[in-house]
DNA sequence: AAAATAATAGTAATTATTATTGTTTACAAA
DNA sequence: TTTGTAAACAATAATAATTACTATTATTTT
Protein backbone atom coordinates (compact mmCIF):
# COMPACT_ATOMS: atom_id res chain seq x y z
CA UNK A 1 0.00 0.00 0.00
CA UNK A 2 1.15 3.29 -0.94
CA UNK A 3 1.03 6.40 1.37
CA UNK A 4 0.88 9.82 -0.39
CA UNK A 5 4.21 11.95 0.76
CA UNK A 6 4.76 15.49 0.63
CA UNK A 7 8.55 14.87 -0.64
CA UNK A 8 7.56 12.34 -3.74
CA UNK A 9 4.73 15.19 -4.43
CA UNK A 10 7.42 17.72 -4.63
CA UNK A 11 9.52 15.50 -6.85
CA UNK A 12 7.37 14.53 -9.17
CA UNK A 13 6.16 18.45 -9.52
CA UNK A 14 10.04 19.70 -9.93
CA UNK A 15 10.30 17.35 -12.54
CA UNK A 16 7.03 18.18 -14.44
CA UNK A 17 8.11 21.33 -14.23
CA UNK A 18 11.58 21.19 -16.01
CA UNK A 19 12.32 20.08 -19.59
CA UNK A 20 16.30 18.77 -19.42
CA UNK A 21 15.47 15.99 -17.94
CA UNK A 22 17.70 16.09 -14.58
CA UNK A 23 20.01 13.94 -12.69
CA UNK A 24 19.00 12.11 -9.19
CA UNK A 25 21.87 14.54 -8.08
CA UNK A 26 19.67 17.76 -9.31
CA UNK A 27 16.79 16.35 -7.88
CA UNK A 28 17.81 16.51 -4.74
CA UNK A 29 19.17 19.61 -4.87
CA UNK A 30 16.21 21.57 -6.01
CA UNK A 31 13.86 19.29 -4.05
CA UNK A 32 15.86 20.57 -0.87
CA UNK A 33 14.94 23.74 -1.26
CA UNK A 34 11.42 22.91 -0.19
CA UNK A 35 12.58 19.91 1.79
CA UNK A 36 15.95 21.35 3.50
CA UNK A 37 16.37 17.82 5.05
CA UNK A 38 14.98 15.54 2.17
CA UNK A 39 18.07 12.51 1.88
CA UNK A 40 19.10 11.59 -1.57
CA UNK A 41 18.46 8.19 -0.32
CA UNK A 42 14.46 9.53 -0.14
CA UNK A 43 15.00 11.11 -3.72
CA UNK A 44 16.47 7.58 -4.91
CA UNK A 45 13.13 5.62 -3.62
CA UNK A 46 10.90 8.37 -5.00
CA UNK A 47 12.15 8.26 -8.60
CA UNK A 48 12.51 4.63 -8.55
CA UNK A 49 8.71 4.12 -7.34
CA UNK A 50 7.06 7.08 -9.62
CA UNK A 51 9.49 5.30 -12.42
CA UNK A 52 7.62 1.83 -11.56
CA UNK A 53 4.34 3.53 -11.33
CA UNK A 54 4.99 5.22 -14.96
CA UNK A 55 4.23 8.21 -13.41
CA UNK A 56 7.96 9.54 -14.90
CA UNK A 57 10.48 8.01 -17.21
CA UNK A 58 13.48 6.98 -16.21
CA UNK A 59 16.64 7.63 -19.66
CA UNK A 60 19.79 5.69 -18.73
CA UNK A 61 22.01 7.25 -21.68
CA UNK A 62 24.90 4.84 -21.14
CA UNK A 63 26.98 8.40 -20.69
CA UNK A 64 26.39 9.78 -17.05
CA UNK A 65 24.20 9.24 -14.81
CA UNK A 66 20.46 7.98 -15.18
CA UNK A 67 17.91 11.34 -16.36
CA UNK A 68 14.49 11.68 -15.40
CA UNK A 69 11.62 13.21 -16.97
CA UNK A 70 8.51 14.03 -15.78
CA UNK A 71 7.02 14.10 -19.50
CA UNK A 72 5.46 10.48 -19.60
CA UNK A 73 3.85 11.09 -23.39
CA UNK A 74 5.69 9.03 -25.64
CA UNK A 75 8.66 10.79 -27.49
CA UNK A 76 12.42 10.37 -28.28
CA UNK A 77 15.59 11.80 -26.43
CA UNK A 78 18.50 13.69 -28.57
CA UNK A 79 21.85 13.18 -26.63
CA UNK A 80 24.28 16.07 -27.64
CA UNK A 81 27.84 14.83 -28.12
CA UNK A 82 29.08 17.80 -27.76
CA UNK A 83 27.37 20.04 -24.77
CA UNK A 84 26.11 16.52 -23.44
CA UNK A 85 22.74 18.10 -23.13
CA UNK A 86 19.43 16.02 -23.15
CA UNK A 87 16.82 17.10 -25.77
CA UNK A 88 13.21 15.95 -26.80
CA UNK A 89 12.74 15.06 -30.08
CA UNK A 90 9.56 15.75 -32.03
CA UNK A 91 9.37 12.24 -33.75
CA UNK A 92 6.66 10.03 -35.80
CA UNK A 93 5.52 6.77 -34.06
CA UNK A 94 8.77 4.25 -34.67
CA UNK A 95 6.78 1.72 -33.17
CA UNK A 96 7.30 -0.59 -36.88
CA UNK A 97 10.85 -1.43 -35.83
CA UNK A 98 9.46 -3.70 -33.03
CA UNK A 99 7.84 -5.96 -36.27
CA UNK A 100 11.13 -5.46 -37.65
CA UNK A 101 12.67 -6.91 -34.95
CA UNK A 102 9.85 -9.60 -34.46
CA UNK A 103 10.76 -11.01 -37.44
CA UNK A 104 13.39 -13.29 -37.13
CA UNK A 105 13.22 -13.36 -33.74
CA UNK A 106 11.39 -16.40 -32.14
CA UNK A 107 10.51 -14.62 -28.57
CA UNK A 108 8.03 -12.26 -27.79
CA UNK A 109 8.78 -8.11 -28.64
CA UNK A 110 7.58 -5.91 -25.82
CA UNK A 111 9.00 -2.54 -26.72
CA UNK A 112 12.32 -0.74 -27.43
CA UNK A 113 14.39 2.52 -25.82
CA UNK A 114 16.29 4.18 -28.62
CA UNK A 115 18.18 7.28 -27.77
CA UNK A 116 19.56 9.53 -30.87
CA UNK A 117 23.17 11.35 -30.71
CA UNK A 118 23.95 14.14 -32.41
CA UNK A 119 24.63 17.75 -31.76
CA UNK A 120 22.16 20.51 -30.75
CA UNK A 121 21.53 23.78 -32.52
CA UNK A 122 23.29 25.72 -30.05
CA UNK A 123 26.99 23.40 -30.37
CA UNK A 124 26.78 23.40 -34.08
CA UNK A 125 26.76 27.26 -34.38
CA UNK A 126 30.11 27.33 -32.43
CA UNK B 1 51.06 4.97 -29.17
CA UNK B 2 48.82 2.23 -28.17
CA UNK B 3 51.43 -0.76 -27.47
CA UNK B 4 50.61 -4.55 -27.93
CA UNK B 5 49.26 -6.71 -24.58
CA UNK B 6 48.61 -10.15 -23.66
CA UNK B 7 46.13 -8.89 -21.59
CA UNK B 8 44.14 -6.91 -23.96
CA UNK B 9 44.40 -9.42 -26.47
CA UNK B 10 43.09 -12.02 -24.71
CA UNK B 11 40.03 -9.59 -23.12
CA UNK B 12 39.85 -9.20 -26.76
CA UNK B 13 39.62 -12.69 -27.17
CA UNK B 14 37.21 -13.48 -24.57
CA UNK B 15 34.72 -11.55 -26.14
CA UNK B 16 35.12 -12.86 -29.67
CA UNK B 17 34.19 -15.81 -28.07
CA UNK B 18 31.53 -15.08 -25.98
CA UNK B 19 27.86 -14.19 -27.35
CA UNK B 20 26.09 -13.57 -24.09
CA UNK B 21 27.59 -10.04 -23.88
CA UNK B 22 29.17 -10.41 -20.52
CA UNK B 23 29.78 -7.42 -17.64
CA UNK B 24 33.84 -6.30 -17.20
CA UNK B 25 33.47 -8.11 -13.91
CA UNK B 26 32.11 -11.52 -15.88
CA UNK B 27 35.62 -10.68 -18.42
CA UNK B 28 37.56 -10.40 -14.89
CA UNK B 29 36.62 -13.21 -13.59
CA UNK B 30 37.16 -15.46 -16.93
CA UNK B 31 40.47 -13.88 -18.54
CA UNK B 32 41.83 -14.31 -14.44
CA UNK B 33 42.15 -18.37 -15.82
CA UNK B 34 45.02 -16.95 -17.93
CA UNK B 35 46.20 -14.06 -16.20
CA UNK B 36 45.36 -14.85 -12.82
CA UNK B 37 46.94 -11.48 -11.00
CA UNK B 38 45.06 -9.07 -13.89
CA UNK B 39 43.82 -6.49 -12.36
CA UNK B 40 39.83 -5.31 -12.33
CA UNK B 41 41.32 -1.65 -13.39
CA UNK B 42 43.37 -3.33 -16.18
CA UNK B 43 39.93 -5.05 -17.27
CA UNK B 44 38.44 -1.80 -16.97
CA UNK B 45 40.84 0.44 -18.59
CA UNK B 46 41.02 -1.99 -21.58
CA UNK B 47 37.45 -2.29 -22.10
CA UNK B 48 37.23 1.70 -22.38
CA UNK B 49 39.73 1.66 -25.03
CA UNK B 50 38.88 -1.30 -27.04
CA UNK B 51 35.29 0.18 -26.89
CA UNK B 52 37.05 3.62 -28.40
CA UNK B 53 39.05 2.25 -30.46
CA UNK B 54 36.10 0.77 -31.81
CA UNK B 55 36.84 -3.31 -31.62
CA UNK B 56 34.05 -4.02 -29.02
CA UNK B 57 30.90 -2.07 -28.79
CA UNK B 58 29.90 -1.21 -25.20
CA UNK B 59 25.80 -2.16 -24.28
CA UNK B 60 24.58 0.49 -21.40
CA UNK B 61 21.07 -1.23 -21.31
CA UNK B 62 20.16 0.89 -17.91
CA UNK B 63 19.59 -2.60 -16.53
CA UNK B 64 23.11 -3.46 -14.55
CA UNK B 65 26.23 -2.76 -15.06
CA UNK B 66 27.21 -2.12 -18.43
CA UNK B 67 28.01 -5.50 -20.67
CA UNK B 68 30.58 -6.13 -24.03
CA UNK B 69 30.23 -7.13 -27.40
CA UNK B 70 33.01 -8.26 -29.33
CA UNK B 71 30.65 -8.40 -32.22
CA UNK B 72 31.04 -4.93 -33.93
CA UNK B 73 28.86 -5.73 -37.08
CA UNK B 74 25.89 -3.70 -36.69
CA UNK B 75 22.94 -5.49 -35.05
CA UNK B 76 20.45 -4.92 -32.05
CA UNK B 77 19.84 -6.47 -28.70
CA UNK B 78 16.82 -7.95 -26.97
CA UNK B 79 16.93 -7.60 -23.12
CA UNK B 80 14.68 -10.06 -21.72
CA UNK B 81 12.52 -8.36 -19.23
CA UNK B 82 12.11 -12.03 -17.35
CA UNK B 83 15.70 -13.84 -16.98
CA UNK B 84 17.66 -10.55 -18.04
CA UNK B 85 19.96 -11.92 -20.86
CA UNK B 86 20.74 -10.13 -23.53
CA UNK B 87 20.77 -11.17 -27.04
CA UNK B 88 21.46 -10.65 -30.03
CA UNK B 89 18.66 -10.05 -32.60
CA UNK B 90 18.66 -10.38 -36.35
CA UNK B 91 17.13 -7.27 -37.88
CA UNK B 92 16.56 -5.13 -41.07
CA UNK B 93 18.64 -1.93 -41.17
CA UNK B 94 16.51 0.93 -39.45
CA UNK B 95 18.89 3.71 -40.27
CA UNK B 96 15.81 5.84 -41.62
CA UNK B 97 15.09 6.45 -38.10
CA UNK B 98 17.74 8.99 -38.20
CA UNK B 99 16.31 10.90 -40.66
CA UNK B 100 12.60 10.71 -38.82
CA UNK B 101 14.43 12.45 -36.33
CA UNK B 102 15.89 14.69 -37.83
CA UNK B 103 12.37 16.23 -39.58
CA UNK B 104 11.91 18.54 -37.05
CA UNK B 105 15.11 18.82 -35.15
CA UNK B 106 17.18 21.82 -35.66
CA UNK B 107 20.45 20.05 -35.23
CA UNK B 108 22.30 16.90 -36.56
CA UNK B 109 21.53 13.12 -36.13
CA UNK B 110 24.81 11.43 -35.81
CA UNK B 111 23.17 8.02 -35.08
CA UNK B 112 20.80 5.77 -32.44
CA UNK B 113 21.05 3.38 -29.86
CA UNK B 114 18.08 1.29 -29.41
CA UNK B 115 17.35 -1.64 -27.30
CA UNK B 116 14.11 -3.90 -27.71
CA UNK B 117 13.18 -5.21 -24.32
CA UNK B 118 10.93 -8.44 -24.47
CA UNK B 119 10.99 -12.38 -23.65
CA UNK B 120 13.03 -14.50 -24.78
CA UNK B 121 12.14 -18.18 -26.34
CA UNK B 122 13.47 -19.70 -23.21
CA UNK B 123 11.06 -17.61 -20.90
CA UNK B 124 8.33 -18.01 -22.94
CA UNK B 125 8.26 -21.53 -22.48
CA UNK B 126 8.25 -21.79 -18.96
C1' DA C 1 -7.60 10.06 19.12
C1' DA C 2 -5.00 5.68 19.05
C1' DA C 3 -3.10 1.98 16.48
C1' DA C 4 -1.00 0.30 12.38
C1' DT C 5 2.27 0.83 8.92
C1' DA C 6 4.41 3.30 5.08
C1' DA C 7 7.79 6.78 4.41
C1' DT C 8 11.35 9.48 6.15
C1' DA C 9 16.21 11.27 7.68
C1' DG C 10 20.50 10.00 8.64
C1' DT C 11 23.93 7.02 7.93
C1' DA C 12 26.37 2.96 6.44
C1' DA C 13 27.20 -0.24 2.87
C1' DT C 14 27.50 -1.78 -1.79
C1' DT C 15 28.36 -1.61 -6.60
C1' DA C 16 30.47 0.17 -10.60
C1' DT C 17 34.04 2.69 -12.25
C1' DT C 18 38.14 5.75 -12.48
C1' DA C 19 42.55 7.49 -10.72
C1' DT C 20 47.16 7.02 -8.56
C1' DT C 21 51.57 5.05 -7.81
C1' DG C 22 55.41 2.42 -8.41
C1' DT C 23 56.95 -1.50 -11.32
C1' DT C 24 57.22 -4.12 -15.55
C1' DT C 25 56.94 -4.80 -20.46
C1' DA C 26 56.94 -3.69 -25.39
C1' DC C 27 59.07 -1.54 -28.92
C1' DA C 28 62.32 1.46 -31.19
C1' DA C 29 66.75 3.35 -31.88
C1' DA C 30 71.49 3.11 -31.12
C1' DT D 1 71.71 -6.72 -28.15
C1' DT D 2 71.63 -3.40 -25.10
C1' DT D 3 69.22 0.68 -23.64
C1' DG D 4 65.84 4.64 -23.45
C1' DT D 5 61.22 5.71 -23.06
C1' DA D 6 56.57 5.50 -23.11
C1' DA D 7 52.75 2.36 -22.60
C1' DA D 8 50.72 -1.06 -19.84
C1' DC D 9 50.65 -3.33 -15.76
C1' DA D 10 49.19 -4.81 -10.57
C1' DA D 11 47.83 -3.16 -6.50
C1' DT D 12 45.33 -0.15 -4.23
C1' DA D 13 42.86 4.07 -3.13
C1' DA D 14 39.35 7.11 -4.43
C1' DT D 15 35.10 8.54 -6.38
C1' DA D 16 30.43 8.27 -8.14
C1' DA D 17 26.04 6.32 -8.17
C1' DT D 18 22.94 3.74 -5.87
C1' DT D 19 20.90 0.74 -2.32
C1' DA D 20 20.22 -0.94 2.48
C1' DC D 21 19.50 -0.34 7.45
C1' DT D 22 17.40 1.59 11.56
C1' DA D 23 15.15 4.49 14.54
C1' DT D 24 11.80 8.21 14.07
C1' DT D 25 7.94 10.72 11.83
C1' DA D 26 3.88 11.15 8.79
C1' DT D 27 -0.15 9.29 6.83
C1' DT D 28 -3.98 6.43 6.79
C1' DT D 29 -7.15 3.22 9.18
C1' DT D 30 -9.87 1.99 13.02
Amino acid sequence: MIKHSRQRECIKDFLANRYDHPTAETVYLNVRKEFPNISLGTVYRNLSLLTKLGEIRKLSTGIGPDRFDGNISPHYHLLCTKCGNVLDLEIENIDHINTLAKSGFDGEIEGHVTYFFGKCRNCLEK
